[in-house]
DNA sequence: TTTTTAACGTAACTATGGGTACGAAACGCC
DNA sequence: GGCGTTTCGTACCCATAGTTACGTTAAAAA
């Protein structure tokens, strides 16, 4: 169904494939990632990468399908990243400065964007098509699940105040994920946003 | 410089106007609201309005006019009187009360969308024309400025954490604000919402 | 070598975006 | 009534969006 994997070598017949995949959609999360990704075209990225429009649909079938590859990469490289953080079983102040050292880094050293793509499409979710908007509504899922983890996690060792729900406070990490990624993109200094970030923790400390 | 304005009667010569300057900008609001800024073009407008195009760039000049115009209808609508209820003088917990009410009042029953068209503008700020631009700058300043004087207020009655300086206190107010409305748009519950906009107030009482 | 297979990319298509030229229409004034 | 003035809206402009038809090219298989 999917189009042609370049995983191995292939046994093909035909022409081969000249489209770098992975070039491909590591331009497009960066284009997307650096403006936004409804106002990146196709024909942007193809004149980024060279290639041309139909070999993009050859190997994304679509639009929804480039954004949803493109979410998908971001997960594994910025998402899941952060939620082993949460993950690792360090104590809370451990966590929470692993959390802040990685979200405020310096994104001009590693040629990384400011912001965040999920927070970015997240917030014009309705633009997605079915395929991204899907695989949006799961990883939105697994982040509040990795969040109500740790939260967990820091209840049990009684770290955590006990007294608001495992729920509501996943709901506030989460706002202040995406708060503190808005900050960025709006150009707040960092230690303003570390200090917003510190006081939304200090606040969930038992 | 603007376009005629119908303060009053007009002792215009000419044909008289016969577009409703108010009614193409509520009507331009309530689109914007539901779906966004970015989403409805203006001929979706005209036919809402059944205007015609040249009308409506006689009104406001252009697309970017008419987005400064409508956001600024939206700042009295919506922004300002939000601003009065932190403005009004109440003590810590009735300030919260009442604006958590003004935040989730049922939208469906009061004919209006969820969600808040200024977040929704701040976070595609890079697509704003100069003048709405502007106007979004002016409008987050003078956003967290209402905010920092609650603050203040509240710190010098003792109501509020004096070691967060208000400035951070701002931003995470603000960031509190921006979730609950995000929440609202992607439909979380509305005691979920509450539960979480409490959670974050209850950071900032002393 | 010829055939088959599959990716190649130019050049289109349709829809829609913001924006406007321009003749027709509707008024006040003389 | 005729004239200047101003708004009217149809019908267009151009750029760009996503998407694709199709002739060409490069490989494996026959």
């Amino acid at each position: 169904m999917g189009p042609k994997l370049n995983n191995t070598q292939a046994p093909t017949r035909g022409r081969p494939t000249t489209l770098d995949h992975a070039v491909v959609l590591k331009t497009a999360l960066l284009e997307y990632w650096t403006y936004d990704p409804y106002s990146v075209s196709i024909a942007d990225i193809c004149k980024k990468t060279g290639t041309s429009k139909p070999a993009i649909y050859r190997a994304f079938g679509s639009d929804d399908g480039l954004k949803a590859e493109v979410l998908s990469l971001y997960q594994t490289l910025a998402v899941e990243p952060l939620l082993e953080i949460f993950a690792s079983g360090k104590s809370f102040d451990e966590s929470v400065d692993a959390v802040i050292a990685f979200l405020l880094q310096d994104r001009n050293v590693l040629g990384i964007p400011n912001g965040c793509l999920f927070v970015m499409l997240r917030a014009q979710q309705h633009r997605s098509g079915p395929i991204t908007g899907q695989a949006l509504k799961d990883l939105r899922q697994m982040f509040l699940e990795g969040i109500s983890n740790w939260i967990e996690d820091m209840k049990s060792k009684t770290a955590f105040r006990q007294d608001v729900p495992t729920e509501i406070a996943a709901l506030f990490v989460d706002a202040q994920h995406a708060g503190a990624m808005r900050m960025q993109k709006e150009d707040v200094a960092l230690p303003q946003i570390e200090s917003f970030l510190r006081c939304g923790f200090d606040a969930l400390r038992a």
